[in-house]
DNA sequence: TCTGGGGTCCTAGGACCC
DNA sequence: TCTGGGGTCCTAGGACCC
């Protein structure tokens, strides 16, 4: 029997080469994509990261930086990259019978007996997303996921290993030096705390914590660190989740407004906003949510308590997927935490306790009045996912989230390039 | 003046029960 | 008035990820 080889693919600065895809004028150059209200940077091109553009750092602070080194920015542009990653999600999906989509530019394939010769499979798979997408991919492999993520790293980081590393077929003697050369806080789920914590025990590269014995790294950490542990010694802990985006456990909608807001109005139509969005998720995925949560961040005059974050939570009697019930319990939830004299900055609505549909239909069998109450609302509800999925998000709503557009309090979005793949008016002219 | 949004998993501590 | 041990369930918060 083989060992087990599972890969990890991702796209080298995701948003970057997306947008760098329609502007091939830009490559080659600098390049930077902002959060969502163009808050802080969230993706850099490699001659970003060479003048100095952190990770994570908010605009503002690197605003002049950019203008004078003649970066080219960018705000986020989720439609464009939502599309691109479908095409190439469904292009690697050909390599394999096992996928995990992992995130929008990341996904874990088991490519266990495919070839002897890995690393020139991945040559290939490298070469033909890049001849049918347009997008560069770097491929770790390992036989388990900690250890693919790890050879994605030195895939990326390394030149010598030409954007595919196999630590499958590397001997022991190998690995050992060059795991001693790696930060410990370059492994998959070691984040800063735990960084400091390993500090302490002077565990500093990913060779000291390989060795690190699994009971210890349990009774002194947790048993999260010990799963990384095995993971590193090629125990594999961590399954591929081939679960469809069906899956979720919480639905989530939030966005910072683009300037404070203090009137109950305006924020009710975000919230109205915000819960009709999760639940168009939520019915995408064919659940019902048991309850929903609120939440409001105001940002205070005082300094030193600038920002604060309220949150109430409801149990909704029966759990659903009906926009109007979520929203008058949205607005329940809002009412609980307004205060007319705060400012706020950010809100959001979240679902939780998610069921599988099919269930509920049992729950109200019998009761025919709610039966069929329930089942015009799910034919309102088809009716308005299916219109606003053929002619536009929300051209269909429930009146609550505002009439006036462009509403005042969305997002900023100065930077945004056209929806290139997404709108027909928006699509790229070709010059002959 | 300006610091994103959407997730998962684990743990500690409180309430309650026997 | 003193006060054990064990279990479950729930929630809040931390840590991490992209």
């Amino acid at each position: 029997m083989s060992t087990r080889c599972i890969a990890l693919v991702d796209v080298n600065n995701f948003y970057v080469s997306c947008e760098r895809l329609f502007r091939p004028d830009l490559m080659n150059l600098p390049v930077i994509v902002l959060s969502n209200n163009d808050g802080c940077v969230v993706a850099r091109s490699e001659e970003a990261k060479v003048l100095g553009v952190p990770m994570g750092v908010p605009w503002f602070r690197v605003r002049e930086l950019v203008k004078n080194s003649g970066i080219t920015v960018f705000s986020s542009n989720y439609p464009l990259y939502a599309d691109l990653s479908h095409r190439v999600m469904s292009l690697l999906s050909t390599f394999s019978s096992s996928q995990e989509i992992y995130s929008i530019d990341e996904s874990f394939l088991d490519l266990t007996g495919m070839s002897s010769q890995m690393e020139q499979y991945g040559q290939v798979i490298r070469k033909r997303v890049d001849q049918w997408v347009g997008l560069p991919v770097s491929i770790g492999m390992g036989p388990t996921k900690t250890l693919a993520k790890l050879a994605n790293y030195l895939a990326k980081k390394r030149p010598v290993y030409r954007g595919v590393c196999d630590l499958g077929a590397m001997s022991s003697g190998q690995m050992e030096s060059i795991f001693a050369s790696i930060p410990v806080s370059e492994v998959w789920g070691i984040g800063r705390r735990t960084t400091e914590l390993l500090e302490r025990v002077h565990i500093r590269t990913v060779a000291h914590l390989r060795e690190l014995d699994t009971t210890v790294a349990r009774r002194r950490f947790s048993i999260v660190l010990e799963r990384v542990v095995k993971e590193l010694q090629g125990i594999s802990c961590l399954d591929l989740e081939q679960i469809l985006p069906a899956g979720r456990q919480q639905i989530i909608c939030s966005r910072s407004f683009s300037h404070p807001l203090t009137g109950l109005n305006e924020i009710k139509e975000a919230i109205a906003l915000y819960t009709e969005r999760a639940a168009e998720k939520l019915r995408l995925q064919c659940s019902l949510a048991g309850r929903i949560q609120v939440f409001i961040q105001a940002s205070l005059f005082k300094p030193e308590e600038r920002r604060h974050s309220y949150a109430v939570t409801l149990s909704l009697s029966l759990p659903t997927d009906d926009t109007a019930c979520l929203v008058r319990n949205a607005f329940l939830a809002l009412e609980k935490l307004y205060r007319p004299e705060s400012r706020y900055v950010k809100a959001g609505v979240m679902l939780m306790e998610l069921h599988s549909k099919s269930h509920r239909q049992s729950v109200l069998f019998g009761v025919s009045e709610e039966v069929q109450s329930a089942k015009r609302r799910d034919q309102l509800m088809n009716v308005m996912d299916g219109i606003n999925h053929r002619w536009g998000k929300h051209i269909l709503g429930l009146g609550w989230s505002g009439l006036a557009k462009p509403r005042p309090w969305v997002m900023k979005q100065d930077y945004k390039s056209p929806g290139y793949t997404t709108d027909w008016q928006q699509l790229p002219v070709v010059k002959a």
